[in-house]
DNA sequence: AACCAGACTTAGAAGCTTACTA
DNA sequence: TAGTAAGCTTCTAAGTCTGGTT
C-alpha cells in the first residue's frame, strides 16, 4: 500500500542503530533526496488512483453553524434572525447528513478503485455519518475532481453518465484543474472524532451565538464593507446584462496576466453568460499549459503527472548544490556577506560579553535576565539589507532523550503470549501503547498506518509473528506509562524543585542564543521526539511513525566565527552553514511529509517582533486603499472575463468573511479548503432564506479541519456570479476554476505593495477590534466590566476568524458551580436588601443614632454584595461566551497590539488584564510605543529604510 | 512563467502550573 | 490540604507566500 511506500525503510531489518537510521533519511542527503523522489513518484501514482475515489468530503463534522453568521459584518442583521433559524438549520443539516451519507455510500460502493486506505476511511466515516449534512442530489456524485471524470469507464455510473452529458464542458473543466488536479484526491475523509467533538461544539456554539448576538453590539461596527457593498447594486443589470467572456482560449490568450488589471475587456468576446459558460469557458488550467498538453489531457491527466515528475530533479539539484558546498556552503551573496562580516564582530564583542557571556550555564541567570533591560530594538533604525543577522551563536538544538527500555516485568503480549521485543519494536509499541486511550487508535487509518510502519522496524522474526494489530496487547505497557505519569504528578516538593532546576539549566544552556550581540530566547530548541504522527482531521498519514532525529539529520545555522555547536559525542551534524538571510538556527527534515522543521527564535525576539510589527503596518497601509479595492472588485463582478469575476468574488469573500487564501493541497493531506480552493459542494445558494435575500451557506472544513459554517446574505451580483460559477459543475469541482492563490496574490500585489490575501484577515481583525472597543467600552464602568468589554471585542474577532476550541471537558460542571454561587450570592443580596429596608425605616422614623449607623453599615454591606454579585455574573457571561471560542489565536496573531495597549491606557485598565506575561513580552514593542490615542486606521509607520536612504527616524506614530 | 521547496506564520491540543475551592 | 479548574506554556501540525530553479 501506498503508506508503506512512503515510508522509506528498507524492508527488514538489521536496523540495529537508531530509528533515525532506519528510515533511511538520516544519513545525509542522498537518502533524503531519494526519499523525496520517492514521494513524488508515489504521489503520481496516487493521483491516478485518486481520481477515482469518491470524495466524500464533507466531513461534516461540523460544529455550529451559526457561530459565524453572527459575525462581524453581517452580524447585526443576522442577529435578528435568531435562534429559530439556527435550530431549523441544524435540524436540516442533521437530516441532510443522513441523506448525504447514504448517497455517499452508494457512490462509494461503486468505486472499486479505491484504495484500502480510502475504504478504511469510509468506514470510519460511516460510523459517524449521521450527522452529515444533506446534500443536494447533485452532490451525490461528488467525485469532485473535475479531472476525475475522465476515467469514466472506471467511474461510477452516475458520474459516467454525467460525463457524457457534459463532455465538452468537462473537458474544459478537466483541464481547468490546475489547481484542482490535486484535489482529485477524493479522499473520503472522515472525521469521526472531530465530528463528535464538533457536534457538541456546534450545539454549544449555537447556544452561544444566541447569547452573543444579543450581547455583542447592536451596531454593526463590524464590517466596514457591509453597507457599501449592499448599496451599490446597480439598478439595471439583469443577468444578461453582465456579459462576460468566459473563455480565453489558450492560444488566443497569450498575455493574460497583464490584462488582468486593466479589466473590462474587449467587447468582442462577449456573449451571454450561460452560453459562454458552456462553450468558451477555458479554465485556468488550460490557459496555463500548452495545447499539446491539453490534448493529452483529454484522456487523462498526464500532464500533471508528467509535470511533477519532471520537477523532481530540481529538488535534488538544489540540495546537491548545497551539499556540495563546504560547510558554509550556502552562504549569501557576496555583497551581503561583506556587509555582514563588517558589522558582525563589533556588536558581538560588545554586547555579547556584557549581557550574556556567562549566562548559558547557570540557572540563576534566568532571573537576572528578566531584570536585564529590554532591548528596545524598535527604537533602533532598521536596515533593510535583507539580512536577518550579522552574528549568530547558539548551542545547537537539544536532542531527544535516548530510548530507555521498559523494565523487564513490563511485557508485551501477542496473541495471548508474552513476547520479547527488540529495541526499536518495543519503542514503537510504547508510542502506540501510550495512545490506546486516545480516539486516534479507534481509527482504521491510524491503525493501519501504524502497523505498516511498525512492521518496518521489526526484526524479521518479529515481523513474521506480529501480523495483526488486534492480537497485540499493549495494556501492560500502557499501564506502565500511566503509572509513570502518576509518579510524576505525585513527586515531592523537593523532587519538583530539583526537576525544575534541571529544566531551567537546560533552558539556560540551550534556550538562548546570541544574535548580533543580544541574548534572545529560542522558541523551540528541542528536537521533536519520535512518536506517532497526529495529523488533524482525517489525515491519511495519521499513525505513521515519526522517526527519531539524529544529529546527522540536523543542519546547523550560525556565524562562521561563532562557537559552532558541538554535536553529541560520537555524532556529527548533517551540515553546518552560515546563512544569514534566514532566521532559523537549526533544521531537519521530518519523515512523514518530508517537510523541513526549524528551530527559531521565540515570539519576543527582535526578529519575530519586527516582522510582526511590519505585518500590522502592512495592514494599516491596506486601510488606505481598501475602499478603492472594494470598489474595484465590485466593478469586477461585472467583468466580461470569467477569471476576473472569479477573482473579484473570491476577494469579496476574503474581505467580507476573512477567509484564508486557500492554497492547493496534495492528496496526502487532510482535505481542507480555503477561499480559492472552495468547491461547489461547499456552498449552497438560496435566493431567499429566513427573510433574507441572496443567502449563501458556507460549509467546509478549513485549516486544522475546523469547520466553517456561515450563512451570509451577499450582494445580488455576487449571488448571480456564484450561480454562474456553480453551473454545470459537480459538487467536487472547484468553485473558482480559474483562480488560485498565486493569481490572486499577484493581483493584490499590483493593487498595493506587499498586499496578499492574508493581509485582509489581519486588517479586518484589527479593525474590528478597534471598532468594537469603541463601541462597547463604557468609560464609567469598573475595570472588571471593561475587561469583559474587551473580551467581547476580542470575541467578535475570534468569531470573524472562526477561531474555535473544544469546549473544556468540565465546562458544564464548572458552569453549574458558578451558577450556584451566583444564586447564593443573589439570595444574600436579597436578604441584605430586606434588612436594609427595615433598618432604613427604623432610622428614618426618628431612629436613634445607633440605628442610623446600623443602617449605613448595612447599606455598605449591601453595596459590596451587589458588587460581588455583579462580578460573578460578569464572569459567568464571559465564561459562557468563551465556551467554544478561542481568543488566544486572534490576540496573538491578528490584533495589532497597539490597539489593545492604547485602549488600556485610555481607560486605565492595567495591561496585565489583557495580556499575560508571555504576551506582554511578545508585545513589548507595542506596549512601549503606543500611546492612548493610537489609531489603527491612522497613518502607517515606516519601519525600515533601505540601505540607500539613510534617513533617520522611523516611527511616525499617526 | 510555472512550479515547488523553503521559510515563516498561524493554529488547536496536550501538558503543566498556579489559583481557587471544599 | 487535597482536589479541581483555570490559565499558561509547549508542542507541532497546517497554513501562507516568496524566490530560486528549470
Amino acid at each position: 500500500m501506498s503508506e508503506m511506500e512512503d515510508f522509506n525503510v528498507p524492508g527488514d531489518g538489521g536496523e540495529a542503530i537508531s530509528n533515525g537510521m532506519t528510515n533511511g533519511i538520516s544519513n545525509g542527503t542522498s537518502e533524503h533526496r531519494e526519499h523525496k523522489e520517492h514521494k513524488h513518484r508515489h504521489k503520481d501514482k496516487e493521483r491516478d488512483k485518486d481520481r477515482h475515489r469518491d470524495k466524500d468530503r464533507h466531513k461534516s463534522s461540523h460544529k455550529d453553524k451559526d457561530r459565524h453568521s453572527s459575525s462581524h459584518k453581517s452580524s447585526h442583521k443576522d442577529k435578528e434572525q435568531g435562534d429559530k433559524d439556527r435550530h431549523k438549520d441544524k435540524e436540516r443539516s442533521d437530516k441532510d447528513k443522513h441523506r448525504e451519507r447514504s448517497d455517499r455510500d452508494k457512490h462509494r460502493d461503486k468505486d472499486k478503485e479505491r484504495s484500502d486506505k480510502d475504504k478504511h476511511r469510509d468506514k470510519d466515516k460511516d460510523r459517524h455519518r449521521d450527522k452529515d449534512k444533506e446534500r443536494s442530489d447533485k452532490d451525490k456524485s461528488r467525485d469532485k475532481d473535475k479531472d476525475r471524470h475522465r476515467d469514466d469507464k472506471r467511474h461510477s455510473s452516475s458520474s459516467g453518465e454525467k460525463k457524457d452529458r457534459d463532455k465538452d464542458r468537462d473537458k474544459d473543466r478537466r483541464s481547468s484543474s490546475h489547481k484542482s488536479s490535486h484535489r482529485d484526491k477524493d479522499k473520503d475523509r472522515h472525521r469521526d472524532r472531530d465530528k463528535d467533538k464538533e457536534r457538541s461544539r456546534d450545539k454549544d456554539r449555537e447556544r452561544e451565538k444566541v447569547k452573543l448576538e444579543v450581547k455583542v453590539e447592536p451596531e454593526p461596527v463590524l464590517q466596514p464593507m457591509e453597507e457599501e457593498m449592499i448599496v451599490k447594486e446597480e439598478p439595471v443589470e439583469s443577468e444578461e446584462e453582465d456579459k462576460l467572456v468566459i473563455s480565453e482560449p489558450v492560444k488566443e490568450e497569450p498575455v493574460e496576466e497583464e490584462e488582468e488589471e486593466e479589466e473590462v475587456p474587449v467587447v468582442s468576446k462577449e456573449e451571454p453568460l450561460e452560453e459562454e459558460m458552456e462553450e468558451d469557458d477555458v479554465p485556468l488550467f488550460n490557459r496555463m499549459y500548452t495545447k499539446q498538453e491539453e490534448e493529452e489531457d483529454e484522456d487523462d491527466d498526464k500532464p500533471l503527472a508528467v509535470r511533477r515528475k519532471v520537477k523532481e530533479p530540481k529538488e535534488k539539484k538544489r540540495k546537491k548544490m548545497k551539499e556540495d558546498d563546504d560547510d558554509y556552503g550556502d552562504f549569501k551573496p557576496e555583497k551581503k556577506r561583506i556587509k555582514k562580516e563588517k558589522k558582525e564582530k563589533k556588536p558581538k564583542a560588545v554586547k555579547f560579553t556584557s549581557a550574556h557571556r556567562a549566562e548559558p550555564i547557570s540557572p540563576s541567570k534566568k532571573t537576572k535576565k528578566e531584570e536585564e533591560p529590554v532591548w528596545k530594538w524598535w527604537e533602533e533604525t532598521k536596515r533593510d539589507d535583507g539580512l536577518k543577522w550579522h552574528f549568530l551563536e547558539h548551542k545547537g538544538p537539544m536532542m531527544a532523550e535516548n530510548y530507555k527500555r521498559l523494565p523487564s516485568n513490563v511485557k508485551f503480549y501477542y496473541n495471548g503470549e508474552t513476547m520479547e521485543l527488540s529495541d526499536l519494536t518495543e519503542e514503537a509499541a510504547g508510542f502506540y501503547a501510550r495512545m490506546i486511550e486516545h480516539d486516534y487508535t479507534t481509527k482504521p487509518v491510524f491503525n493501519s498506518n501504524f502497523m505498516s510502519d511498525w512492521r518496518k522496524l521489526m526484526t524479521p522474526k518479529e515481523k513474521e509473528k506480529i501480523t495483526d494489530l488486534k492480537k497485540c496487547d499493549f495494556r501492560r505497557i500502557h499501564a506502565f506509562y500511566v503509572q509513570q505519569n502518576e509518579e510524576r504528578k505525585n513527586r515531592s516538593k523537593d523532587e519538583r524543585k530539583a526537576l525544575k532546576e534541571t529544566n531551567e539549566a537546560l533552558i539556560a544552556e540551550y534556550g538562548w542564543c546570541n544574535i548580533d550581540g543580544h541574548k534572545q530566547r529560542i522558541g523551540n530548541f528541542k528536537i521533536e521526539p519520535p512518536g506517532l504522527f497526529r495529523g488533524r482531521g482525517e489525515h491519511p498519514k495519521q499513525g505513521m511513525i515519526k522517526k527519531r532525529i539524529m544529529p546527522e539529520d540536523v543542519i546547523i545555522n550560525c556565524s562562521k566565527d561563532s562557537a559552532v555547536p558541538k554535536p553529541p559525542a560520537g555524532h556529527r551534524w548533517k551540515e553546518v552553514r552560515a546563512d544569514n538571510t534566514v532566521t532559523w538556527l537549526a533544521c531537519w527534515t521530518e519523515n512523514i511529509q518530508s517537510q523541513t522543521k526549524y528551530v527559531m527564535l521565540n515570539a519576543a525576539s527582535k526578529l519575530k517582533g519586527e516582522k510582526d510589527w511590519q505585518k500590522y503596518e502592512t495592514a494599516r497601509r491596506l486601510h488606505k486603499v481598501v475602499d478603492r479595492i472594494r470598489e474595484q472588485y465590485r466593478l469586477d463582478f461585472k467583468s466580461k472575463e470569467m477569471r476576473i469575476r472569479q477573482r473579484a468574488v473570491a476577494l469579496y469573500f476574503i474581505d467580507k468573511l476573512a477567509l484564508r487564501a486557500g492554497n492547493e493541497k496534495d492528496e496526502d493531506q487532510a482535505d481542507t479548503v480555503g477561499c480559492c480552493s472552495l468547491r461547489v459542494e461547499h456552498l449552497q445558494l438560496y435566493e431567499q432564506k429566513n427573510g433574507k435575500e441572496y443567502v449563501v451557506i458556507f460549509d467546509f472544513l478549513g485549516k486544522d479541519s475546523i469547520r466553517y459554517y456561515n450563512e451570509v446574505a451577499v450582494e445580488k451580483r455576487v449571488f448571480k456570479n456564484l450561480q454562474l460559477f456553480k453551473e454545470n459543475k459537480e459538487p467536487g469541482n472547484d468553485l473558482f476554476d480559474r483562480l488560485n492563490t498565486q493569481i490572486l496574490n499577484k493581483h493584490l500585489n499590483e493593487l498595493m505593495d506587499g498586499l496578499t490575501a492574508k493581509v485582509f484577515r489581519t486588517y479586518n481583525a484589527s479593525r474590528t477590534l478597534q471598532e468594537q472597543l469603541e463601541l462597547l467600552t463604557n468609560s464609567d464602568d469598573p475595570v472588571i466590566a471593561k475587561v469583559l468589554q474587551y473580551n467581547r471585542a476580542n470575541r467578535a474577532v475570534a468569531l470573524l476568524c472562526n477561531h474555535q476550541r473544544a469546549a473544556p471537558k468540565t465546562f458544564d460542571k464548572s458552569m453549574a458551580t458558578l451558577q450556584k454561587k451566583i444564586d447564593d450570592k443573589r439570595d444574600l443580596v436579597e436578604e441584605a436588601e430586606r434588612e436594609c429596608k427595615q433598618l432604613k425605616k427604623a432610622a428614618k422614623s426618628g431612629g436613634s443614632q445607633k440605628e442610623k449607623i446600623a443602617y449605613e453599615k448595612k447599606k455598605k454591606a449591601l453595596d459590596r454584595l451587589r458588587e460581588q454579585l455583579e462580578k460573578l455574573e460578569l464572569s459567568a457571561t464571559d465564561k459562557e461566551e468563551n465556551k467554544t471560542i478561542a481568543l488566544g489565536t486572534s490576540k496573538l496573531n491578528y490584533l495589532d497590539p497597539r490597539i489593545s495597549v492604547a485602549w488600556c491606557k485610555r481607560y486605565d485598565v492595567p495591561i496585565e488584564k489583557v495580556y499575560n506575561k508571555t504576551q506582554r513580552s511578545k508585545f513589548q514593542w507595542a506596549i512601549d510605543m503606543a500611546t492612548a490615542d493610537y489609531n489603527f486606521m491612522g497613518e502607517p509607520m515606516n519601519i525600515s529604510r533601505s540601505n540607500d536612504d539613510d534617513g533617520e527616524e522611523e516611527e511616525e506614530e499617526e
